[in-house]
DNA sequence: CGACAGATTGACGAAAGTCAATTACGGTGG
DNA sequence: CCACCGTAATTGACTTTCGTCAATCTGTCG
């Protein structure tokens, strides 16, 4: 890990709790690793020996039964953190989707640097706490809505963490790429990979979204998204 | 909070993490509240100013809705943790299912409280991965599996986290009281009352539960119930 | 002994899943 | 640049599961 200070994640990924100092500790015990997509990190139920930070690319997080339905219960993104520190065992699949770069630490190298680092442990607590929240609330998406429901949210959600390389706004983007394949939204939802094709194809028909490519999604009634996108009672 | 010392949580709770003056400190700070079946303590969407202990009781998590559908998304016993420290908005509510006991702190209070004690903040962060583990895994059982793989699931769950006051045991119990009505069951698991009610009755034609009243439990074949509730992959 | 909320049961409908056939895209090689 | 191939996505017909609505039952508590 040679050029910490040149890293692109550097002032998002939990580092930035650290001053120069540390980072270069904790570049010591890193190693930068390249993903292809399909790629597997970490498998459900092995002993739990690596973390990392995302520094490109995006991730899944899975978990499966053993006849082979498949859950998404997590995404990852650039300055995302992976991995179950302290000790338990890993509890889902960590699976490249994209091309991705990361800097994995061995686990025990990595909780015996954060008990050392109190401000890394709370910026990791912080989002931690965070990823919580937003994990529940994809319990109500999965629990209590509709499949178009369903959906309208994920693409709402989509428009707003997807930023293409290059394009700097902060705003939600009305058009923009997805880095899934029907059966990943599909693993995502709750849904088959029909119904997924079904209510995107409504959608269509509303002009509400346009679909140009594959994977290319464009938003052309945002308002009518969000109608659909039950809001929450808050 | 004169009696830290002698709380019933005193070594379960967070408060493990610290010593004797560590204690004493935070329960300057800590008001203990007395809960009524169906009292909430944080409301979704308010500005977070509290968070708390649990001593005794059984609280639910829940968010819903405009048009009244609820999905709960956490439920918490004596000694876990509720709330979210530093300084985010409160992301569901958090409502009592029985008498409950809890010991409060303003929000404030306890971040300055926890970023001075950084043990405090290693328990914590080591609970919340653990509860972002347990949440994940909910995900699975409201996404992919049907209504008797969720209520297989659910009552294997119950069986072991519930420990009935004056019993020691660590082994999961085969007759228990669920602190849920069916309603609840049903905002737990994505269903509706009479689903649950309906697979409920299928088990118990099957002798595989026996039901004696509302609230009780009685499991008749485990091994049964363990093959209904999908064996996750790993 | 009622009365009421909570739970069960039944009949029906709608949403999503399944299975199978077809189409379209995107990459490859001529 | 175009034709071809394989994978992914769409479409259609049908089934299943779960939800909805309504009626009935039951146990809890005054």
């Amino acid at each position: 890990m040679d050029h910490c200070s040149s890293c692109v994640v550097r002032n998002r990924a939990i580092c930035s709790s650290l001053d120069a100092g540390g980072v270069n500790a904790l570049g010591k015990i890193g190693r930068h690793h390249r993903l292809v997509p399909g790629q597997t990190l970490i498998w459900e139920g092995e002993d739990s020996t690596v973390v990392a930070n995302v520094i490109d690319g995006v991730l899944k997080l899975s978990t499966s039964l053993s006849d082979g339905r498949e859950q998404i219960v997590g995404v990852v993104y650039p300055s995302d953190f992976i991995g179950r520190p302290f000790g338990a065992r890993a509890q889902h699949n960590v699976t490249a989707l994209t091309d991705a770069h990361v800097c994995t630490f061995s686990s025990s190298d990595f909780d015996r640097f954060a008990r050392e680092h109190p401000e890394l442990e709370h910026k990791l607590l912080d989002r931690t706490l965070s990823e919580l929240d937003r994990t529940r609330r994809w319990l109500l998406l999965l629990g209590r809505m509709t499949a178009s429901e369903k959906l309208a949210n994920f693409l709402l959600d989509m428009s707003e963490r997807i930023a293409p390389s290059g394009c700097k706004t902060e705003a939600p983007l009305d058009s923009f790429d997805i880095p899934f394949g029907r059966q990943q939204i599909a693993d995502i939802l709750g849904l088959t990979i029909e119904t997924v094709s079904r209510r995107l194809n409504d959608f269509k028909a509303q002009k509400i979204i346009a679909v140009p490519t594959r994977r290319r999604i464009e938003i052309l009634n945002r308002a009518a998204l969000s109608d659909i996108a039950a809001t929450p009672n808050r």
